[in-house]
DNA sequence: ATATTATAGATATTGTAATATCTACATAAT
DNA sequence: ATTATGTAGATATTACAATATCTATAATAT
């Protein structure tokens, strides 16, 4: 009928799903299964079986009628449909507790994530190397950004902080911010924002336990 | 009409976003502000006047016709149905990078959660103090859940113990784990899970990215 | 061969959160 | 006093994710 063709959107529940399908996908792939149904992940999961085929067949997921999903190419799939399949090069502001943990993590690798640089503004820690990643004074931000190419911020500040760090890396060029400083960040629309905050999973936990 | 009042369910969005409201309510009672407007917090959050009226009001929130929410009364009303105006005593199993950066956040005092103990197998951490926590044996998880009449769990050991100290967690009488671990863990219907993941923020920004 | 079954895939339905609209009223301005 | 305005509060509408149902088919069992 249209001649524009409209990209059926993918919802965001759908997205926030997929890494933990990838995960038991890498499993079984190491065990070598080369098919698995959508009643079997649902097991897995505790989803629905209908809720599992839908979202795998939104990023396109190859399968095989009465036998299921392919595994290694739905792998391939969602790993292609969020970038994982290539590194971004990623740095972080704000080496805290936080900051530090998360530097820590090696998983991120697996998400196309490369941490190369670390910032902050204490003294004893600028030019130390946590967990292998040096640490630059946060007045270097602009000059590391260009000379490294780095694309993506994490940002474990200072609520106070925050707002601040976020203009210098606009004007920086840089245009994915995970922001787990809980505050409210503005930036220009072209500018993505993922804002982390860890006290609503905590809210969740204990609404359900007061019922 | 009905002799059964069913108290209306409060959605889990406007229960995660509770935290949100919270902080700003904190700060505003700082300042002195006695009453805000559903307008004013819509250009705080970047939400939208009526979410904000909603979730207010599902909780009971009190407020002034034509001049506002009233702040002090609107804290007590968040704190109350999260259970946050007195402390829960919670304990960490599971002192690795995640772990010891939770235990460095104090926030959480703020969250109705106490955390008064830690667990660990490693014979370098057990006995051991971190940010003013003892950590004791994973062994005497039972024992000192008992003595300590400990409510709460946050686990963050690696994903291949959890299912394991989930089931130790709920022969001790837990009736609330917050699971950090990759896993979906299985446990009797009377006990809240609140599962945390990382990777679902991180596909969330990568998703957005790629647009 | 034939029948059975488990599955992907398609379509329809439902439930619910988000959003819009309307109403009443207290405050402030004239 | 009178009018204008900004707000909570109530109701109506919309959008969309979750769920249910149906269909075709490939593998398996008989």
């Amino acid at each position: 009928m249209g001649f524009f063709h409209h990209k059926k959107e993918i919802s965001v529940q759908t997205i926030r799903r997929l890494p933990q399908y990838l995960r038991i996908f890498y499993n079984l792939h190491g065990y070598g299964r080369e098919l698995v149904s959508s009643t079997f992940l649902a097991q897995e999961t505790q989803l629905l079986p209908i809720v599992i085929k839908k979202d795998l067949q939104a990023v396109g997921a190859p399968s095989k009628l009465r036998a299921g999903f392919k595994v290694a190419g739905t792998i391939a799939a969602i790993e292609k449909f969020l970038g994982w399949d290539n590194l971004n090069k990623a740095f972080m502001v704000g080496v805290g507790h936080l900051g530090s943990a998360l530097l820590g993590f090696q998983g991120f690798k697996n998400h196309g994530l490369e941490i190369v640089a670390a910032f902050d503004t204490h003294p004893e820690k600028v030019s130390s190397e946590i967990n292998g990643v040096h640490v630059y004074h946060t007045a270097q931000l602009a000059t590391v950004i260009e000379k490294l190419n780095l694309k993506i911020a994490i940002l474990t500040v200072p609520a106070s902080a925050a707002q601040g760090i976020t203009d210098t890396l606009v004007n920086a060029g840089i245009k994915a911010i995970w922001n787990f400083a809980p505050v409210n960040l503005t930036v220009p629309p072209d500018v993505v924002v993922q804002k982390e905050d860890i006290s609503a999973g905590l809210a969740e936990l204990c609404a359900k336990l007061k019922r």
